[in-house]
DNA sequence: AAAAACGCTTGATAAATATCAAGAGGATCA
DNA sequence: TGATCCTCTTGATATTTATCAAGCGTTTTT
């Protein structure tokens, strides 16, 4: 499980075998089955996680019940609720596996250690970090005053491979349309 | 000019005096009056700047030529494209003075050489990251799926301060939303 | 000081989306 | 295998929001 991993970083960044080994002594592989929780809201989170394979998302609940997912994560994403790691409050996420899943998790403590003792791998994390603003300020600026079918299409260029592995109602929570209306969309894109 | 940032930093982290003199040496000092730009679609981004007084506005254009604004800056805060700057990049976004304001700009290269001669500044500008990747999924996650009185209320807790200062079209059009149904919220809210 | 431009509000109407309700097809489970 | 649960779709209606249009102060310009 840790071979993905490595080839994660080897692509991203320049590391030693030492430092492989480092990082490899402190991963822990997590088997997560469908539906499972990687964090339940009111926990607070301890780790990051880096996905191998399978896909998982991040969410909250409003006061009506109702999901608001916030992200995805599939092979090769990292995943984790930065604000509760950083603060060490309770999470108000929650993190499920939508399909059975496996994912490399990095404790807190030990995560800092890496990037104190492994400058690439702290480069590396910051990079990410930036790419990850970026991404997220782009989804803003194409989905915040967009109508249904502008943010659906936004989200198939941006993630082409995740509209069929996720179910309907999670893209609709995503993109913060109604299962229903994402429905209709879907129909008026197909008959055009 | 540079003693507010100078307040700032030493709030912030941890510096010698070296490291202050080195960080003034490549701070260029910006009057901008309203309306006046910062940046404009087109440009390439080349400096980070930190605001020290006034209110400057980052924005794209839509396709219909209409106003989608994404970040607002005030005192304290940082304001750039990054991914402009990062990828040298053309940007798709204004950045323009909504105030008569001033702001210490710092050239990519500088930041980059002063991030690799003072640690803790570097620290700092990726915890600052962090907060602000933290703060813009917080804006997400109460944004997305929420009606537009919501967003308002939303938008007031967050920055009570900006709610006066800019005008009623461009905090309409970061909450995306239309300039009108701004109106009628407001007048909702007064009227409770 | 008058004219023009701008920002905000309000009203009437249109369009987009949500809500409520029902049903069809597949997967899952006993 | 049949029953149940999920997921998705579709329809009818209600609600929200956008659009178009007008008017009123304020500020800016000349």
């Amino acid at each position: 499980m840790f071979d993905q991993f490595r080839k994660y970083l080897d692509d991203k960044t320049n590391l030693s075998e030492e430092d492989f080994q480092l990082i490899e002594s402190v991963s822990i592989t997590k088997k997560l089955r469908k539906h499972q929780f990687l964090l339940a809201e009111g926990e607070v989170c301890s780790f990051n996680a880096f996905v191998c394979e399978g896909l998982l998302r991040k969410y909250s609940v409003d006061d009506k019940g109702i999901d608001r997912t916030v992200y995805f994560a599939t092979e090769n994403w990292w995943i984790a609720d930065r604000k509760s790691l950083m603060e060490g409050t309770p999470s108000k996420y929650f993190i499920e596996a939508v399909e059975n899943s496996t994912a490399l998790l990095i404790s807190k403590a030990n995560f800092e250690m890496i990037c104190e003792r492994i400058a690439p791998f702290k480069d590396m994390v910051n990079l990410i970090l930036q790419r990850s603003l970026n991404a997220t300020h782009d989804r803003i600026n194409n989905t915040f005053q967009s109508t249904a079918e502008e943010k659906y299409k936004h989200f198939l260029r941006s993630f082409p491979n995740l509209a069929n592995r996720a179910p309907r109602h999670m893209v609709a929570s995503y993109l913060g349309i109604t299962p229903e209306t994402l429905s209709r969309v879907r129909k008026d894109i197909s008959t055009k």
